[in-house]
DNA sequence: ATCAATTTCGCAAACGTTTGCGGAAACCTT
DNA sequence: AAGGTTTCCGCAAACGTTTGCGAAATTGAT
């Protein structure tokens, strides 16, 4: 027959009180050694684990974590999801993953369920749709922490971890200067998004019009498709660029089809670089040259900014992940 | 100042006892509609969520489910997990993540925490190194449901949702046979992994050796480089292999570094066909062509096992979620 | 031997629900 | 008018913990 292992169980067989056997597992110096080992012995043999849910009802606090994002399918999102679920496993947390599939409705309903299950915090990407941050703030009512990473909204008043957005561009820059590249050709995602603002600004600043010496196209596309058939369109006009800058995978990914189709040799006939998470660029023959800007790194940051937060210790700040520069042959 | 939402505040302000707000707000019939509306009305306002915790002990059991696998970053474990979430989600489920990282011991530690949160039911794929199943068996005296899913264990009396592994290998055997090429190279993974296994076999029985018209050479790699230097070799000697099939997306990517490093064309150099989880192979160009398998359908698949599961009216079983081929113009 | 200090433990309430059961009131029957 | 139904609601126990407080038992000091 199954026998539950609760405390209830444990005091019975010995003989002693629930509220013994409870102090007993948690070493409090009440209880006499020969008692806790009566109860840890006897506690080990049934295997004894507490009631998680019993636990966080008495207490109030449960020792787990959400992290919400557009979607999970985005090597960008499940690197910061594992960097996270890496550290919440070492400190007893556990951590559920929520998706938004980019949609307000899904996104608040999945703030009901935060709500619900009393979580202790929650890392959130917000919805590129949403602006009403109301339905955060309210988590803090409940005493549940709320940490944004990446897409961070403007409001001071809040948590926010992000990439170093601004100094992976420039060190892209560094790289594109150093090597005397002199027609450039930029590809930016879409133009409302920050993080385009951010990287785009760098470039404009670095390579300024009035610079006779070296041109920068500026181009923003949408999609990998979209950047392929951009890419192809300046590829095919002879020696119009000698460099392609990618803002992102999602981009390199259709400027290297769009490049491997004419057969352009790399870094001969053009060279690339690109801002990447650090998988994509080493599909490929060489290697691209590419800033890493590390969601594993970001999750380690948001990580230890909730450690902060959840003891209390910590006000509100925006703090960054550094870029750092990964050579490949492709510049 | 913040008041608590719970059923024993809504019952003082409405001076009715707590079990009828209980029974109020889940529609039970023994309720008068006014009582009824009185409740939901003043449920509405204060923005009352009943504490999941509170009902997970009462009730025993925990609108909850895990995922476990060895690593969330890997294209085919993530399309698993965003499809299962996305149908828990509609379910009012909450998945919670965990990753073995391939090592036993967290693999054990990680169910420790299953039953420590009383969770539903538990997707796994287990680790490499695991071969003892008594961990995930015992969580079933718990009354958790376990499914096992892609690298299922051969042990019969659990459930299993899998990859069609034979017709996957079978479909690209067509292909090659029906595009008439007779010198290929098949790039295998690890000999005791029964996926290998049963891919192996496939390709071992559709190019027999003593068909003296195609000849098969078959090597195991265990990982992207090994792939990369192995059909290297292939392919430094002329005109050795006209068609190279991949097992996985690992392999693929290591063979494309080989293509791509000697310019080979493809198909007219050399055929590639691959069997993958449906991203890598539209990374190129041509576009691959290859037998999906979809971590996408093999999420719901399970999922909807796991729910027959739950609802008790289903034995162990192992299902399939079948392959089908996207044609590419590598072949 | 007396009293105080210490060690060791148990009582009981609380966390917020769910649910079987029983009871009061109101409503039909005949 | 008596008995039988039906409608509506509350009591109380239970889920498995944690924890403040008090009390018994032991120890030590004088």
């Amino acid at each position: 027959m199954f026998q539950k292992a609760t405390l209830k169980n444990i005091s019975a067989q010995l003989s002693i009180s629930i509220s013994t056997v409870s102090r007993a597992l948690k070493n409090h110096p009440d209880i006499s050694p020969e008692t806790k080992k009566r109860v840890t012995d006897l506690a080990k043999l049934i295997e004894y684990e507490p009631n998680g849910h019993a636990v966080s009802l008495r207490t109030s606090n449960s020792r787990v974590m959400a992290i919400m994002v557009p979607e999970i399918s985005n090597y960008f999102y499940h690197s910061f999801i594992s960097s996270v679920e890496e550290e919440a496993r070492k400190t007893g947390y556990t951590i559920i993953i929520l998706q938004s599939a980019d949609d307000h409705e899904i996104e608040t309903e999945n703030l009901r369920l935060c709500r619900l299950n009393r979580i202790a915090g929650i890392f959130v990407c917000p919805s590129a749709s949403n602006t009403n941050l109301s339905a955060f703030l309210k988590l803090e009512e409940y005493g549940i922490q709320v940490i944004f990473f990446d897409k961070v909204p403007d409001y001071e008043a809040c948590n926010k971890v992000s990439l170093a957005d601004a100094s992976a561009a420039s060190l892209a820059a560094d790289v594109i200067q150093k090597k005397k590249k002199k027609k450039i050709l930029g590809l930016f995602g879409k133009t409302n998004l920050s993080i385009t603002q951010r990287r785009l600004k760098v470039f404009e600043d670095r390579f300024p019009k009035t610079d006779r010496n070296t041109t920068l196209y500026i181009e923003h596309v949408h999609s990998s498709d979209d950047a392929e058939k951009t890419a192809s369109k300046y590829l095919s006009k002879r020696s119009l660029v000698d460099t392609i800058f990618c803002m992102s995978d999602e981009i390199l990914t259709g400027v290297m089809k769009a490049i491997n189709k004419k057969n352009l040799k790399i870094p001969d006939k053009v060279s690339i670089i690109t801002i990447s998470n650090g998988f994509m660029p080493t599909l490929y023959f060489p290697q691209i040259t590419y800033v890493e800007t590390s969601g594993y790194k970001l999750g380690k940051l948001a990580f230890s900014r909730m450690i902060s937060c959840l003891n209390g210790g910590s006000f509100k700040q925006e703090v960054f992940a550094n870029a750092v520069l990964i050579e490949g042959g492709s510049i």
